[in-house]
DNA sequence: TGAATTAATCGTATATTTGCGATAAACTAA
DNA sequence: TTAGTTTATCGCAAATATACGATTAATTCA
Protein backbone atom coordinates (compact mmCIF):
# COMPACT_ATOMS: atom_id res chain seq x y z
CA UNK A 1 0.00 0.00 0.00
CA UNK A 2 1.01 3.53 -0.59
CA UNK A 3 2.45 4.94 2.50
CA UNK A 4 3.28 9.02 3.40
CA UNK A 5 7.00 10.29 2.43
CA UNK A 6 7.33 11.72 5.76
CA UNK A 7 7.20 9.04 7.85
CA UNK A 8 4.93 8.97 11.83
CA UNK A 9 7.51 9.58 14.43
CA UNK A 10 6.82 7.69 17.33
CA UNK A 11 8.04 7.50 20.78
CA UNK A 12 9.64 4.07 22.39
CA UNK A 13 6.94 3.97 24.69
CA UNK A 14 4.62 4.80 22.24
CA UNK A 15 5.79 1.48 20.39
CA UNK A 16 5.81 -0.71 23.04
CA UNK A 17 2.74 -0.49 24.19
CA UNK A 18 1.59 -0.86 20.44
CA UNK A 19 3.84 -3.81 20.44
CA UNK A 20 1.95 -5.53 23.48
CA UNK A 21 -1.03 -4.52 22.16
CA UNK A 22 -0.54 -6.15 19.31
CA UNK A 23 0.27 -9.68 20.94
CA UNK A 24 -3.35 -9.22 23.20
CA UNK A 25 -5.10 -8.26 20.06
CA UNK A 26 -6.22 -11.83 19.52
CA UNK A 27 -8.71 -13.37 22.06
CA UNK A 28 -7.05 -16.92 21.66
CA UNK A 29 -3.41 -15.38 23.05
CA UNK A 30 -5.00 -14.08 25.97
CA UNK A 31 -6.72 -17.38 26.78
CA UNK A 32 -3.21 -18.71 26.45
CA UNK A 33 -1.70 -15.77 28.45
CA UNK A 34 -3.64 -17.03 30.73
CA UNK A 35 -3.54 -20.48 31.00
CA UNK A 36 0.24 -19.83 31.36
CA UNK A 37 -0.44 -17.18 34.18
CA UNK A 38 -2.86 -19.83 35.82
CA UNK A 39 0.43 -22.58 36.38
CA UNK A 40 1.91 -22.82 39.49
CA UNK A 41 5.73 -22.94 37.17
CA UNK A 42 5.06 -23.48 33.76
CA UNK A 43 3.60 -25.35 30.63
CA UNK A 44 4.18 -26.96 28.09
CA UNK A 45 2.10 -27.79 24.71
CA UNK A 46 -1.01 -29.14 26.78
CA UNK A 47 -2.08 -25.97 25.00
CA UNK A 48 -3.07 -27.72 22.09
CA UNK A 49 -5.48 -30.11 23.87
CA UNK A 50 -6.87 -27.07 26.27
CA UNK A 51 -7.93 -25.08 23.02
CA UNK A 52 -9.55 -26.42 20.25
CA UNK A 53 -7.47 -25.39 17.49
CA UNK A 54 -4.55 -26.95 14.92
CA UNK A 55 -1.24 -27.31 16.95
CA UNK A 56 0.48 -25.65 13.91
CA UNK A 57 -1.94 -23.05 14.81
CA UNK A 58 -1.46 -22.67 18.42
CA UNK A 59 2.49 -22.62 17.61
CA UNK A 60 1.80 -19.81 15.40
CA UNK A 61 0.60 -17.42 18.77
CA UNK A 62 2.89 -18.90 21.03
CA UNK A 63 5.66 -17.82 18.49
CA UNK A 64 3.72 -14.17 18.48
CA UNK A 65 3.78 -14.19 22.43
CA UNK A 66 7.18 -15.17 22.35
CA UNK A 67 8.12 -12.27 19.95
CA UNK A 68 6.46 -9.91 21.94
CA UNK A 69 8.34 -10.63 24.58
CA UNK A 70 5.66 -11.95 26.97
CA UNK A 71 6.10 -15.32 27.09
CA UNK A 72 9.57 -17.56 27.14
CA UNK A 73 10.21 -20.94 26.32
CA UNK A 74 13.03 -23.51 27.34
CA UNK A 75 13.26 -26.32 25.41
CA UNK A 76 13.59 -29.86 26.98
CA UNK A 77 12.91 -32.23 23.67
CA UNK A 78 10.81 -33.46 22.56
CA UNK A 79 8.82 -31.16 24.52
CA UNK A 80 8.96 -27.27 24.99
CA UNK A 81 8.11 -25.88 28.05
CA UNK A 82 6.72 -21.98 28.04
CA UNK A 83 6.15 -19.78 30.41
CA UNK A 84 5.18 -16.19 31.43
CA UNK A 85 8.52 -13.64 30.99
CA UNK A 86 8.17 -12.07 34.53
CA UNK A 87 10.16 -9.35 33.16
CA UNK A 88 8.07 -7.75 30.62
CA UNK A 89 5.00 -9.17 32.27
CA UNK A 90 5.95 -6.26 35.31
CA UNK A 91 6.69 -3.51 32.18
CA UNK A 92 3.50 -4.48 30.32
CA UNK A 93 1.81 -3.93 33.46
CA UNK A 94 3.34 -0.45 34.35
CA UNK A 95 2.91 0.93 30.85
CA UNK A 96 -0.93 0.06 30.35
CA UNK A 97 -1.41 1.19 34.00
CA UNK A 98 0.44 4.40 33.08
CA UNK A 99 -1.50 4.51 29.74
CA UNK A 100 -4.96 4.06 31.34
CA UNK A 101 -4.36 6.14 34.82
CA UNK A 102 -7.36 7.36 35.03
CA UNK A 103 -6.38 11.09 36.17
CA UNK A 104 -4.81 11.58 32.53
CA UNK A 105 -8.46 12.10 31.12
CA UNK A 106 -9.62 14.04 34.69
CA UNK A 107 -12.31 16.28 32.93
CA UNK A 108 -12.08 14.79 29.47
CA UNK A 109 -15.77 14.13 28.57
CA UNK A 110 -17.23 15.90 25.64
CA UNK A 111 -21.28 15.91 25.88
CA UNK A 112 -22.18 13.71 23.03
CA UNK A 113 -25.08 16.30 21.52
CA UNK A 114 -24.91 19.98 22.54
CA UNK A 115 -21.84 21.73 21.13
CA UNK A 116 -22.35 24.71 23.37
CA UNK A 117 -19.53 24.83 25.11
CA UNK A 118 -16.76 25.42 22.49
CA UNK A 119 -15.06 28.05 24.90
CA UNK A 120 -14.95 25.64 27.63
CA UNK A 121 -12.97 22.97 25.48
CA UNK A 122 -9.35 24.48 24.80
CA UNK B 1 -9.31 -19.17 5.83
CA UNK B 2 -10.69 -22.14 7.02
CA UNK B 3 -12.11 -22.64 10.88
CA UNK B 4 -12.73 -25.08 13.14
CA UNK B 5 -16.23 -26.83 13.53
CA UNK B 6 -15.46 -26.09 17.49
CA UNK B 7 -15.30 -22.60 17.79
CA UNK B 8 -13.03 -21.64 20.39
CA UNK B 9 -14.89 -20.12 23.46
CA UNK B 10 -14.05 -17.11 25.00
CA UNK B 11 -14.49 -15.37 28.34
CA UNK B 12 -16.43 -11.80 28.21
CA UNK B 13 -12.93 -10.51 29.86
CA UNK B 14 -10.90 -12.41 27.43
CA UNK B 15 -12.91 -10.78 24.45
CA UNK B 16 -13.01 -7.32 25.60
CA UNK B 17 -9.44 -7.21 26.44
CA UNK B 18 -8.75 -8.60 23.06
CA UNK B 19 -11.18 -5.85 21.87
CA UNK B 20 -9.07 -3.36 23.80
CA UNK B 21 -6.09 -4.29 23.12
CA UNK B 22 -6.51 -4.34 19.19
CA UNK B 23 -7.70 -1.04 19.42
CA UNK B 24 -3.84 -0.01 20.89
CA UNK B 25 -2.31 -2.49 18.30
CA UNK B 26 -1.22 0.61 16.21
CA UNK B 27 1.23 3.12 17.20
CA UNK B 28 -0.84 6.03 15.71
CA UNK B 29 -3.80 5.03 17.68
CA UNK B 30 -1.49 4.83 20.76
CA UNK B 31 -0.47 8.57 19.76
CA UNK B 32 -3.81 9.79 19.07
CA UNK B 33 -5.21 8.45 22.58
CA UNK B 34 -2.40 10.36 24.15
CA UNK B 35 -3.16 13.70 22.32
CA UNK B 36 -6.83 13.04 23.01
CA UNK B 37 -6.13 12.41 26.78
CA UNK B 38 -3.35 15.85 27.02
CA UNK B 39 -5.75 17.83 26.50
CA UNK B 40 -7.73 19.89 29.09
CA UNK B 41 -10.88 18.85 27.55
CA UNK B 42 -11.84 17.58 24.14
CA UNK B 43 -10.34 18.10 20.89
CA UNK B 44 -11.15 18.12 17.41
CA UNK B 45 -9.78 17.27 13.83
CA UNK B 46 -6.49 19.07 14.80
CA UNK B 47 -5.34 15.44 14.35
CA UNK B 48 -4.61 16.15 10.69
CA UNK B 49 -2.11 18.65 10.96
CA UNK B 50 -0.80 16.95 14.34
CA UNK B 51 -0.11 14.07 12.23
CA UNK B 52 1.45 13.45 9.28
CA UNK B 53 -0.94 11.27 7.59
CA UNK B 54 -4.21 11.74 5.05
CA UNK B 55 -7.02 12.92 6.68
CA UNK B 56 -8.79 9.87 5.63
CA UNK B 57 -6.40 7.58 7.39
CA UNK B 58 -6.89 9.29 10.46
CA UNK B 59 -10.46 9.28 10.19
CA UNK B 60 -10.63 5.52 9.70
CA UNK B 61 -8.08 5.25 12.68
CA UNK B 62 -10.78 7.72 14.86
CA UNK B 63 -13.50 5.12 13.70
CA UNK B 64 -11.32 1.97 15.13
CA UNK B 65 -10.73 3.74 18.71
CA UNK B 66 -15.03 4.60 18.36
CA UNK B 67 -15.78 1.06 17.66
CA UNK B 68 -13.72 -0.20 20.51
CA UNK B 69 -15.54 2.13 22.73
CA UNK B 70 -12.31 4.35 23.84
CA UNK B 71 -13.13 7.72 22.62
CA UNK B 72 -16.32 9.45 21.92
CA UNK B 73 -17.43 12.39 19.62
CA UNK B 74 -19.58 15.27 19.71
CA UNK B 75 -20.42 16.10 15.84
CA UNK B 76 -20.62 20.24 15.69
CA UNK B 77 -20.72 20.60 11.99
CA UNK B 78 -18.34 21.44 9.96
CA UNK B 79 -16.62 19.83 12.94
CA UNK B 80 -16.26 16.99 15.31
CA UNK B 81 -14.89 17.01 18.29
CA UNK B 82 -13.21 14.07 19.56
CA UNK B 83 -12.30 12.64 23.56
CA UNK B 84 -11.52 9.65 25.68
CA UNK B 85 -14.69 7.52 26.93
CA UNK B 86 -13.83 8.22 30.60
CA UNK B 87 -15.92 4.86 31.47
CA UNK B 88 -14.22 2.43 29.33
CA UNK B 89 -11.36 4.28 29.98
CA UNK B 90 -11.68 3.56 33.61
CA UNK B 91 -12.56 -0.19 32.62
CA UNK B 92 -9.62 -0.54 30.42
CA UNK B 93 -7.39 0.57 33.17
CA UNK B 94 -9.14 -2.33 35.27
CA UNK B 95 -8.74 -4.88 32.79
CA UNK B 96 -5.31 -4.43 31.92
CA UNK B 97 -3.92 -4.04 35.49
CA UNK B 98 -5.48 -6.80 36.44
CA UNK B 99 -4.65 -8.73 33.87
CA UNK B 100 -1.12 -8.15 34.23
CA UNK B 101 -1.09 -8.13 38.19
CA UNK B 102 2.20 -9.14 38.82
CA UNK B 103 1.31 -11.54 41.47
CA UNK B 104 -0.36 -13.62 39.17
CA UNK B 105 2.32 -14.78 37.56
CA UNK B 106 4.67 -15.16 40.65
CA UNK B 107 6.85 -17.95 40.50
CA UNK B 108 6.29 -18.60 37.37
CA UNK B 109 9.74 -18.61 35.84
CA UNK B 110 11.41 -21.35 33.51
CA UNK B 111 14.68 -21.83 33.18
CA UNK B 112 15.98 -20.84 29.65
CA UNK B 113 17.98 -23.92 29.26
CA UNK B 114 18.40 -26.16 31.80
CA UNK B 115 15.39 -28.98 32.03
CA UNK B 116 16.08 -30.77 35.15
CA UNK B 117 13.29 -30.06 37.00
CA UNK B 118 9.94 -31.70 35.18
CA UNK B 119 8.65 -32.49 38.48
CA UNK B 120 8.90 -29.15 40.44
CA UNK B 121 6.62 -28.01 37.33
CA UNK B 122 3.44 -29.70 37.51
C1' DT C 1 -27.65 30.77 -3.82
C1' DG C 2 -22.83 29.76 -3.99
C1' DA C 3 -18.31 29.14 -1.90
C1' DA C 4 -15.70 27.34 1.89
C1' DT C 5 -14.77 24.11 5.69
C1' DT C 6 -14.56 19.84 7.88
C1' DA C 7 -14.98 15.04 8.27
C1' DA C 8 -16.87 10.54 6.66
C1' DT C 9 -17.08 7.24 3.21
C1' DC C 10 -15.88 4.90 -1.15
C1' DG C 11 -12.84 2.49 -4.13
C1' DT C 12 -8.56 0.53 -4.61
C1' DA C 13 -3.98 -1.40 -3.80
C1' DT C 14 -1.03 -3.68 -0.86
C1' DA C 15 0.37 -5.84 3.53
C1' DT C 16 -0.52 -8.50 7.40
C1' DT C 17 -3.03 -11.83 10.08
C1' DT C 18 -5.25 -16.00 10.75
C1' DG C 19 -6.14 -20.71 10.03
C1' DC C 20 -5.34 -25.26 8.27
C1' DG C 21 -2.96 -29.59 6.75
C1' DA C 22 1.35 -31.44 5.49
C1' DT C 23 5.91 -31.84 6.32
C1' DA C 24 10.30 -31.31 8.57
C1' DA C 25 13.19 -31.16 12.63
C1' DA C 26 14.83 -32.65 17.08
C1' DC C 27 15.04 -35.69 20.21
C1' DT C 28 13.90 -40.26 23.10
C1' DA C 29 13.08 -44.96 23.63
C1' DA C 30 12.88 -49.59 21.88
C1' DT D 1 18.55 -48.12 13.39
C1' DT D 2 13.69 -47.50 13.61
C1' DA D 3 9.54 -45.88 15.44
C1' DG D 4 7.31 -42.58 18.29
C1' DT D 5 6.59 -37.94 20.32
C1' DT D 6 6.43 -33.18 20.18
C1' DT D 7 6.82 -28.80 18.11
C1' DA D 8 8.20 -25.63 14.36
C1' DT D 9 7.86 -24.33 9.77
C1' DC D 10 6.06 -24.28 5.00
C1' DG D 11 2.60 -23.39 1.62
C1' DC D 12 -1.62 -21.94 0.77
C1' DA D 13 -6.27 -19.58 1.05
C1' DA D 14 -9.20 -16.33 3.00
C1' DA D 15 -10.04 -12.46 5.95
C1' DT D 16 -8.55 -8.00 7.90
C1' DA D 17 -5.92 -4.05 8.28
C1' DT D 18 -3.65 -0.09 6.46
C1' DA D 19 -2.99 3.76 3.50
C1' DC D 20 -4.16 6.84 -0.08
C1' DG D 21 -6.81 10.02 -3.22
C1' DA D 22 -11.31 11.25 -4.71
C1' DT D 23 -15.78 12.05 -3.60
C1' DT D 24 -19.75 12.99 -0.81
C1' DA D 25 -22.29 14.98 3.08
C1' DA D 26 -23.34 18.43 6.39
C1' DT D 27 -23.10 22.74 7.71
C1' DT D 28 -21.64 27.90 8.01
C1' DC D 29 -20.69 32.19 6.00
C1' DA D 30 -20.77 35.63 2.35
Amino acid sequence: MKRTLLAVEYSGEEEAIAVFAKALSHPVRIKILQLLASQQCCFTGELTELIPMAQSTISQHLKALLEAGLIQGEINPPKVRYCINQENWVKAHSFFTGYFAPDRVFGCDCPISDGAQEDMCR
